[in-house]
This record gives structure tokens, sequence and C-alpha cells, in this order.
DNA sequence: GTCCCTTTGAAGCCC
DNA sequence: GGGCTTCAAAGGGAC
């Protein structure tokens, strides 16, 4: 039986989706036994294979791996190959029956982020999510990334099972429509906007080519990363990928602080905790000076072109940054983001990612008083709770926001420090 | 309503 | 075999 991908949006599946329990009677919560390096995962159904039956290869008790794991609903009542066919854009007829691709390893770890990052997270454009997951998928050891294609290699296995006869079979759009566009693009310069010669035109954005800044090596990379989550990189079982968090934090409250409180505070947390997300070193004994070299990651991830995708929900920051404050800028407070290029509103979303009780439009932000803590913050991120980088002081801060202009103070953040931490 | 965006990787097609 | 293209997920945004 040959399944013809290409005409997917006309084919009747001879496979009929089905909404219960899966013609073999696969148990909806079984085995499934990896290695031990997979001790901390539990994907959830649809980051596997959502099958409404499991192969036999994937069946308690014919598992390719050793030790066992609960994965709640993996194969129940739902199907990830057909469910596809209803969920992208709207394109495939629920009733023309479509089998997907299985997911590659990468599809696998990016749904297994997206999911673990939670219901609460403001931040909804796949665009970013897929940049983010993309940068920490490149920071991954092979070894990490390995665990993540095994099971790729499972989820295929279970597709092949179930599809025993299916073929990909990619819908090549027209030679000429391809190649204008695609083939000077996606392999181009990165993400350069591309306009149609019509000033009216559509405005097309390239993709971004799959780049590493220039100059930067993955071990480079990877020092910058082991800074701020030293515990992802010290596990005994190695780096995991779920010891990332599922979004790299901003962490740029002590700048902050010293900017707009107390200039010449001096902080008490260790050295290796003063850095922010993106591995911006920050002098810890000393007082912080507003031209502290920066080094790390965001200074990696800004030779990135990365694209911005900004929308009407964008951050917005008024006006420019006073003389008496451009020792620090705002910039530098939302550096953390900002580096990979990502909306003003990122910083947006950390915030609610730390105060769900904000979490939606401006209308539902405070005008001060707003804060949050960092403990809580990265209690989001599990393999950060644990971590002492995050676990040993809170503290708050705020940025008022200004009703008039409905639009927040570019200069004022405000500080509070608790008594976890000294100052 | 339909397609784009954005990522990595698998796989097919074409030369 | 290399180069190019499509498509897996996902949902907001654009048209």
């Amino acid at each position: 039986m040959d399944y013809d991908v290409s005409n997917s949006r006309h084919m009747i599946n001879s496979y009929p989706v089905h909404l219960g329990p899966g013609p073999l009677n696969y148990p909806q919560h079984f085995v499934f036994s990896q290695s031990p390096i997979f001790s901390d995962i539990s994907l959830p159904l649809d980051d596997l294979c959502r099958s409404q039956s499991a192969p036999p290869c994937l069946e308690q008790g014919n598992n390719l791996f050793n030790s066992p794991l609960s994965i709640p609903q993996l194969f129940s009542n739902c199907d990830v190959f057909s469910l596809a066919a209803s969920t992208h854009g709207g394109v495939r007829s629920s009733s023309k029956e479509h089998i997907p691709r299985p997911p590659n390893a990468f599809m696998l770890y990016r749904s297994h982020m997206l999911k673990s990052r939670g219901n609460a997270d403001p931040e909804k454009r796949q665009q970013n999510l897929s940049r983010i997951a993309g940068q920490l998928w490149r920071a991954m050891s092979k070894e990490d990334r390995a665990v993540w294609h095994k099971k790729a290699a499972e989820v295929q296995a279970a597709h092949c099972a179930k599809y025993p006869g299916y073929k990909f079979k990619p819908n090549r759009k027209s030679a000429k429509s391809a190649k204008t566009f695609q083939s000077d693009a996606y392999y181009s310069k990165p993400t350069e906007q591309v306009c149609a010669e019509s000033s009216i035109g559509p405005v097309r954005r390239v993709r971004s080519s799959r780049v590493r800044p220039q100059g930067v090596t993955r071990d480079a990379l990877l020092g910058a990363l082991k800074k701020q989550f030293p515990s992802a990189f010290s596990s005994p079982t190695g780096l995991s990928p779920l010891h990332f968090p599922p979004f790299l934090p901003t962490f740029s409250l002590p700048e902050a602080m010293c900017v707009n409180e107390q200039p010449n505070a001096t902080l008490s947390l260790p050295q290796s905790q003063c850095t922010n997300a993106l591995g911006l070193e920050l002098s810890s004994s000393q007082p912080l000076q507003p031209t502290t070299p920066r080094s790390g990651l965001a200074e990696m991830l800004s030779g990135l072109d990365l694209d911005a995708t900004p929308t009407a929900a964008t951050f917005q920051r008024n006006g420019d940054i006073s003389e008496s404050d451009a020792s620090m800028s705002q910039d530098d407070i939302f550096l953390g983001m900002e580096q990979l290029r990502l909306p003003h509103n990122s910083m947006d979303y950390d915030v609610n990612g730390l105060s769900p009780l904000l979490h939606g439009s401006m209308d539902g932000y405070q005008s001060s008083g707003q804060s949050f803590s960092c403990s809580d913050a990265f209690s989001r991120a599990p393999s950060c709770t644990s971590d002492p980088m995050f676990s040993d002081f809170m503290c708050d801060f705020s940025m008022p926001l200004d009703h008039e202009r409905d639009e927040w103070s570019n200069t004022s953040w405000m500080l509070n420090m608790d008594k976890n931490s000294n100052i």
C-alpha cells in the first residue's frame, strides 16, 4: 500500500481515524523503557507518537531500552499522524485523510519543550519558540541529542508499523515558484527581508539560514550555557535535554538594581550567580560598573542575524534613555531576549512568566508593585529549582507603567531584594 | 479561510 | 552523490 503524501489534501486514507482504543487495544499507559539517560523524561502522548494504538515495537514487554518509564496516554485516543491533517493551518480538510510524517528528533524536543513551559506562558508565537528551541538544541551535546534521536527512531518505528506502506512523497511545487523564492532565500544570507518589486506587494520574510555566530565555537556556546545552568551540565547522567529550562530566563536583576537603585551596590552573590540568563557577566565582589565588558552567550548570539517578528502586541518602550541613566540602558535590561532578536515583549514574557497573574494584555499589568520571585520563576524549569544558582535568593523588581502613555517607563525599574540576598 | 512564520532533520526528487 | 525542496508541530498573525 502506498500513501501518497503529495496528494494528501485530496487523499483518503485507507486507515480510518479511531477516536477510541486502537484496534489492537494497546494500553493507554504502558511502560516505555529507556536507557538511564531517559530517567527524567516523561513524554506526554503527543510528544512521541499520537497514535491510538501502539505498535508492537513499543508495546509493553517489548521495549527498546532498559529502565521503565511510564508515559501516560501514549498512543491512546488520538492519532498524531492523522491529527496533523486537521491542524496545519486548516489546510487539510479533516474529511481528507492525510498521513503526517513522523516527527524528527528536533520536533520531539521542541514539542516537549513547549509542553514543559506550562500554560501560563504568554509567549504564543511559534516563531520565537522555535528559535529558542533551536538555540538550545544546538547547544546540546551529541549525546543529549542522541536521546531524542533515539526517541525519534522509536516514533518512526511506530509510524512504520502503523503505516507499513507509507512513503514520503513531498508535493513539489512548480519549479518556478519554488526556485524563485526558496533557492535564493533559504540558502542565502540569513534573515534579510525580501520585498516584492512592487511597493504594495507582499513583504515576505526570508527564512533565517542555519548559522552560528561567526567565530564562536560550539564549546564556547556550551561554556556560556554552563555558566548559567551549571547543574544541567554537572548531572551525573549528563546533560539531559530537559535539564535546560524551557526558555532562557532573563536574569538582569543585578544590572537593574545597580543602575536605578544602588549604583554602588555590591552583591554578595557568588560570581557564578551574577550572570544574566544569557551569560552576561556581572561583577559580584566589586561595585557593578556600567562598562563592565560583556561576554558570554549573549555576545555570541549577538552575531546572529536572527529575525524579530514584532506584532501589535509587541512590548512598547518609550523614548530615549536619558544620559543620566544611560550608564545602563534599557537595552541592557532587556538584553537577555533582545540578544536573540526577539520582540520586545519577550521581556513581557519574562515578567509574565514569573507572575502568572499578570498574563495577558497590557491592561492586565499593574502600575506598580509588580514583582516576581526569581526562585518562583525557575521553578517552572524543574532542573533549575535545584540549581544553587537560582535557589539562594529571592528578589522583586517592578517597572511602573505610565498610564498616560500606556507604556512602561524605560528608566525606573524598582528593586526589592529580600532577606535571602545580601546587598 | 488560507497561508506564513520559525526551527532541525528526514526523505524524496532532479541533475 | 550533491543540491534543493518539502514537511513534520504549533498557533498567532497577516492577508
